[in-house]
DNA sequence: AACCACATTTCAATCGATTGCGTTAAAAGA
DNA sequence: TCTTTTAACGCAATCGATTGAAATGTGGTT
């Protein structure tokens, strides 16, 4: 069985005290040349590794960030942990991750559980069921450490690291209008998610700028991530009397679901019906043509997430004030909205 | 600050000792039933939460399982670790997640990092850089709980969670050749990492049951998970004088790059060259034509691998013996291979 | 010889929860 | 009434490392 060498066992060996150890392996100065060499040389050949557990209870610090993510297969979640690690590496910092699978349930039973492994702080992106939150509530009131990315809850007052979804979802319609369109669909996500429902408001925007009048029929609830349930949505639109001439889906798969049923039908993009996404998979400069999409860097959002985070936790205090960053997005033009 | 409730601080309130607030909370027949109601009515009016981090201690068990993969923003990882959560959660484990980012370096830390944390055990697939392996040698010897997946460690005895790759490989230039092709060229990757090798392996394998010389300038390295080198290196192929007509490439990003190069000089996919990928990411099915591929289901080998740990953590010991589990690939046939 | 200074080292408490064993007091039995 | 039983609880050690305070020992000074 794995069995770990400890402070007592060099202690044993070397007929000396473990007080003495401890402070022969941090070079305090009290501590003979002779000692420190013994106890090194033994900690060395022995494989000595501190007992992060045993340190953590006595600092009552882990070193831990817990970061809970509705999903693992994700692009954009996977290079946000990748800048999350990235900040928590450097720092020293581990991570401990769990999924929500998009469940209310889960996603409270991951913070209890992190809660308990007493981690330093939580970094969250919600899930998209979650409606109470009592849960994060009771972190910000005991004082732990708790940023929210990409999906947050405006009704919390933490650190937050954001993209302006609104702009983004105005950014992506303005551009398609400026290529002629006028008939402009969009296929939303479950609006009770901030970055669905902002989307969508930025797309109200724009065709409002534009004198564009709204048509309740261009505007769906597609799904999250799932190919089908879009293509079958936009094949539904394609049956209106009236069709639209583009599309601004509010991600990249469900967009390239769009141009699925497009290309089924033989319509030609973007001439005839134009598409754009959001996020910029990696798939969306790979399909035919490119995708037209919304940038964002998850990387980036994972570092400030992380800095947020450990500023909160050298600074935070009485009188600190959390922020909110905003991560600048892109527009990608590609030939989904563009011939070229 | 974060101030966490603990069972002194509950006995000082009910001005009863520690021990009996344990006892009382975990439903002790030696404690009277209503002291046991004083007790967890006020654990649960303080929001009382157990402290993980003595548990471990004082049970030097941490029920925590550490991953490190090679990188985080791959899509069959993502997958890997998706599995590896669904097992771990359901049977009341964590995970703590590091990315080697292909160095050793930083696999070497990650490991010592992670069995400082005092994980139960280790779920790794190593890094394209890893020639000694003494950090995962002395884990084993330690008695501590290692399990690979798909990059494995042919030297050590562990459990293991891999494909077939050679056999993969083998079924791939197999399936090329049914088609009619003779000359099948390879871009291949690490050959350090024993997944490439085989699927070299296998491919050479495929030629030779079929008759088909070998030519050592159809097989090329073609880097890890970039489209460019892999584009480039397409191209150079194409500028030979003897031009292949089908090309197997370790990945499918490989794949896509070997695609783009074709389509950049008007060849013909498949007629002219055929290409077939590997892994099956989620854009294969969105290029055109469609990537042939080999897929490889990571949540099941995530979740084998989970099963397997805990296993070894169970009945661990010394009679043990590790198993090497095979998860089945199949080959998924699609447009760059046959025209449909 | 008595005393101080100083260099080393050990003691003991601490972090939070658990648990074998001892203790207390009241109830039951003789 | 005195002893025995038992229900209910507290004490103290433990996990591994740290740290302020106390203790030990050595050498030098007067």
């Amino acid at each position: 069985m794995s069995i770990q060498v400890t402070i007592k066992d060099i202690a044993r060996e070397l007929e000396i005290s473990p007080s003495t150890v401890s402070r022969a392996l941090k070079d305090h100065p009290d501590i003979s040349p002779k000692t420190k060499k013994a106890v090194n040389d033994l900690a060395e050949k022995l494989h000595y590794q501190p007992n992060s557990i045993a340190l953590s209870l006595r600092k009552s610090k882990t070193d831990t960030i817990g970061i809970i993510i509705p999903e693992f297969v994700h692009f954009f979640f996977s290079t946000v942990i990748s800048g999350i690690e990235d900040v928590a590496y450097q720092k020293g910092y581990n991570v401990i991750i769990s999924q929500s699978n998009e469940s209310y349930e889960r996603e409270v039973s991951d913070t209890l559980s992190m809660v308990s492994h007493r981690v330093d702080g939580l970094l969250v992106s919600v899930s998209k069921e979650t409606k109470d939150i009592s849960h994060f509530k009771e972190l910000v009131e005991r004082g732990i450490p708790l940023v929210f990315f990409d999906r947050i809850c405006p009704e919390l007052n933490t650190n937050r690291v954001i993209i302006d979804d609104f702009e983004a979802g105005f950014k992506a319609v303005e551009h398609l209008i400026s290529t002629g369109k006028r008939k402009i669909a969009h296929l939303y996500g479950d609006l009770n998610l901030l970055i669905c429902k902002n989307r969508y408001d930025g797309y109200r925007a724009a065709l409002d700028k534009y004198g564009i009048p709204f048509n309740e029929q261009f505007a769906s609830y597609a799904g999250m991530l799932e190919l089908e349930p879009a293509k079958r949505l936009m094949h539904s639109l394609l049956d209106l009397p009236e069709v639209p001439d583009a599309v601004f889906a509010h991600n990249d798969v469900v967009a390239y679901g769009a141009m699925l049923a497009l290309k089924e039908r033989g319509i030609k993009i973007p001439e005839e019906c134009a598409v754009i996404g959001f996020s910029d998979w990696q798939f969306s400069s790979f399909v035919e043509p490119g995708l037209s999409t919304i940038s964002q860097s998850g990387f980036e959002m994972g570092q400030e997430a992380a800095r947020l985070f450990l500023d909160q936790l050298e600074n935070g205090g009485e009188g600190y004030v959390p922020q909110t960053k905003v991560i600048p997005t892109k527009l990608v033009v590609r030939g989904s909205t563009v011939k070229i």
